[in-house]
DNA sequence: TTGAAAGCGCTAACAG
DNA sequence: CTGTTAGCGCTTTCAA
């Protein structure tokens, strides 16, 4: 008996009166034992403790099922985007761990990555930025990875994402009377979702003889939002559509505090949701994001790369249309 | 020259004409090799793009730096809570990464974690809930935890958590007149956070000859908050503290449709800040947590146990006092 | 200042 | 069905 040292598979062998081989595949269940060979070695394991280097089970074969998580900071890091990026890592996580891998935390630093002791066997990147250095650090290191969203100007296969485009115009085509003035506010064009719901705003207005145009914003803060509505309105619109949840909110209260009507002189639309908006006066239409399925495709197409199956290029997820006051449905 | 696979340390050895030790100890710097051979053996190491393997490494010693993070899911988690969450996972894996550790994000899931495959030097748990059977797997595999925040009833050390007691006394002493009739509104007074704010309101209600009391509250809902609130306005309080920030802004909502003016008839206190408290009318005090400030104290409390070193056993991190206009300085 | 040998704990390949 | 052997890639003795 060894003193204070883990056992290790040698103490089982000998305990059990058979070699370490026998232990192993008792252990890890493959096909060659006797039935009663296997219980009486997996009795003794637990008995003694016993658990397995994963280092040395690693070493020898297949790596240890270490995932990189590489979650990419916003500069307007609003708190819906926070709560989107961990309910994809949470449900990362837990569909890693069914099938035996773990997620490993990344800083969102190329020059870190690049000198990375871990030894991963591939990793999710979440919202890249447009040209991400870590995505090519990592996929130069010879790694598989899978981007939950991915950069407009770059598209690299496997990704998974919302398709914000067909939302926009779904949600549009539901709520919106052909032939209308449409605006999309936006604040950081860039992201590859707001890009998107601006391509099927422009997708919808073209099927619909609309008229759309699209405006920055530069902040939150109601002078810059009120800035953009100047231009916005001067256009004679009579659709917003906006970013995001945040903007929305505060795009709502600037358009009261002129005496706009909503939705009765301008219907509002925002291309992202969450638990505000349907609390606002009137509340909210908008696109609700499913984060937790992009997580779960996105550990799972990893995972299968990983395993030498092709997962599939590119995964969509259909958005939920959430039709509220704001803009409410056309009538039939 | 092997074909496909990852350069070996002894391919670098080989093509260095040296032993493999050699290229071990030129490369982790032991102090036994001449200047000369150590760079020529770095150069030829680079050269060949060697990254030596972190499994076999850690296999014959020290472990591979891998530390978990649990991040306990509460009952009614809020924008602000996750973006607390996040805050602490983000300080404390770039500090990690600084001393070569890394964070594997773990479920909250006892049996799961118990017959986990991943080799992990220690744990963070943040957050945990009284009696987590999480903390108990942990702790019974002999690994080192330190925990963000605490359970109340068994407070074992390693720990790291904001004052709030603290705070909620020091908040309240700069904006609440001695004598006065203070409630505290909680949602889920187990979270211990909010246990600790209204030990430190009681504590400050027994130095200043105040009366308090505790109301808990069912949701978030209007009429959750109304029923609350009509316990407490029956009780003639002239200060409300209340346990987080979404609670609060409903509540200053609830109030003020009651015509009740704050803070002219009613002081509003919250227990924790968020970025919409400016911004409400009137604008809300509050305590200020610094969950950045915890993630760093958690890595490195955990790194130091570790090493060997016996960290601080409790280590509490002071609230910022934010004094806005629903409850302001008391004159000097 | 360097080399040779011996494992860390496990499993794949080959015998029996 | 089970045992023996030979490593995975590295570091740590110990010897030169």
């Amino acid at each position: 008996m060894k003193n204070s040292t883990r056992a290790t598979i040698r103490d089982v062998a000998a305990a059990a009166g058979v070699t370490p081989t026998t232990v192993s595949d008792a252990l890890t269940g493959k096909g060659r034992l006797s039935a009663e060979t296997r219980v009486r070695v997996r009795e003794v394991a637990s008995q003694l403790g016993y658990r397995p280097n994963a280092l040395a089970r690693g070493l020898r074969g297949k790596g240890l099922g270490l995932l990189g998580l590489v979650i990419s900071p916003a500069p307007s890091a609003t708190l819906s985007t926070v709560w989107y990026w961990s309910t994809i890592a949470n449900k990362a996580t837990e569909t890693a761990f069914a099938s035996g891998f773990a997620l490993v935390l990344l800083p969102h630093n190329a020059e870190v990555l690049s000198s990375m002791p871990i030894p991963l066997d591939g990793a999710i990147v979440v919202d890249p930025i447009a040209h991400d250095p870590v995505l090519k650090v990592l996929r130069d290191s010879g790694m598989f990875v899978v981007t939950v969203g991915r950069d407009p100007e770059n598209e690299i296969e496997p990704w998974v994402d919302d398709d914000n485009a067909r939302g926009a115009r779904q949600l549009l085509g539901r709520t919106v009377r052909p032939g209308s003035r449409l605006a999309m506010l936006t604040m950081d064009p860039r992201k590859s979702y707001a890009h998107d719901a601006r391509m099927g705003a422009q997708q919808w207005a073209d099927d619909t003889k609309s008229t759309f145009f699209s405006q920055a914003c530069s902040g939150l803060e109601p002078e810059a939002v009120d800035l953009a509505l100047d231009t916005v309105l001067s256009q004679k619109v009579n659709a917003i559509l906006v970013q995001n949840d945040k903007l929305a909110i505060v795009t709502l209260a600037r358009l009261q505090a002129r005496g706009i009507r909503v939705p009765g002189d301008v219907l509002l639309l925002s291309a992202t949701d969450s638990p505000d908006l349907p609390h606002t006066k009137p509340s909210i239409t908008a696109t609700h994001q499913h984060p937790e399925r992009l997580g779960q495709l996105a550990a799972s197409a990893l995972i299968d790369s990983i395993h030498g199956s092709q997962p599939p290029g590119r995964q969509m997820v259909a958005l939920d249309l959430i039709i509220r006051r704001s803009a409410p449905a056309l009538r039939g």
